[in-house]
DNA sequence: GGATAATGCTTGATAAGTGAAAGGAAATGG
DNA sequence: CCATTTCCTTTCACTTATCAAGCATTATCC
């Protein structure tokens, strides 16, 4: 499905994914064209599901980052999945896991007092587990 | 620091960051110069750091997608984070945590055999703990 | 085996975007 | 009140992207 091409240009775009499709092509020995048509066949097939960028999310006020092993204690979820679409702007991912607990909730907050908030409002759903992110190497 | 068009520029970038200039520029309605130089603010401030892309990685092949709670045994930690190095070619992050656990890592593998032999290499230098995700919401 | 089709590339022309320079409007400060 | 700074727009030369056409290689089918 993919060849050594396809994988390289993942692999560039991984790294600068606003390269042009000129430079892309010299990167992976092709013209700029040939590049193009490949990385259009590469998001119809859906490998490459879309372009975004990396943010400093502490930089924009956004330092508290920590996950949440989530215990819900009724069957029903969805009200705690409502929960997280109302508070989505703090809300990175919400894993459904095996294991420990039935969620793993990634989230990030401007400081401690808007995660106290997001936690008071969280346990009227389900109970928790807190790990807060020191350092990410 | 972050004004209301700089804040939009982020967002639109997120959603979609190889649109044109001229395009962001509508967006946030300003001349695609005008976006463009502050896009290039950003970037040195730091605050923007880098464009890459989503990949959909089950269709190329890492379908095992889990988190690894870590704990230590010995103060040590280096030889474990060396073994990350040699492994990176399954790991996401290591984030350093409060909590349960040192650290939580995050892996995706192409099958259970790779996270298999990656995990009795990993009891080697810690003890762990597995999470499987089985759906992302 | 040879015609046919399909795939993937290159080439070339046109359309579109980018970047640098020049200039103008609004805010800041002596 | 004028000078300065900041941030924006406009213009133009240059680069890049896109589209269609053409060509080579490989696969397919009778």
């Amino acid at each position: 499905m993919l060849d050594k091409t396809d994988q390289k240009i993942i692999e560039e775009l991984t790294n600068n994914g606003r390269m042009t499709m000129k430079e892309l092509g010299e990167k992976v020995h092709l013209t700029g064209q040939a590049a193009s048509s490949r990385v259009a066949r590469l998001e119809d097939e859906g490998i490459l599901e879309g372009y975004t960028i990396k943010v400093n999310k502490q930089k924009i006020g956004y330092s508290v980052h920590c996950f949440i092993n989530i215990y819900t204690r009724n069957i029903h979820h969805q009200p705690y999945l409502s929960f997280l679409d109302l508070e989505s702007e703090y809300v990175l991912n919400n894993y459904k896991i095996s294991g420990d607990g039935c969620y793993l909730l990634e989230c990030r907050f401007p400081s401690n007092k808007e995660l106290d908030a997001f936690l008071v409002q969280l346990n009227v759903h389900v109970n928790y587990k807190l790990s807060i992110v020191i350092n990410q190497s």
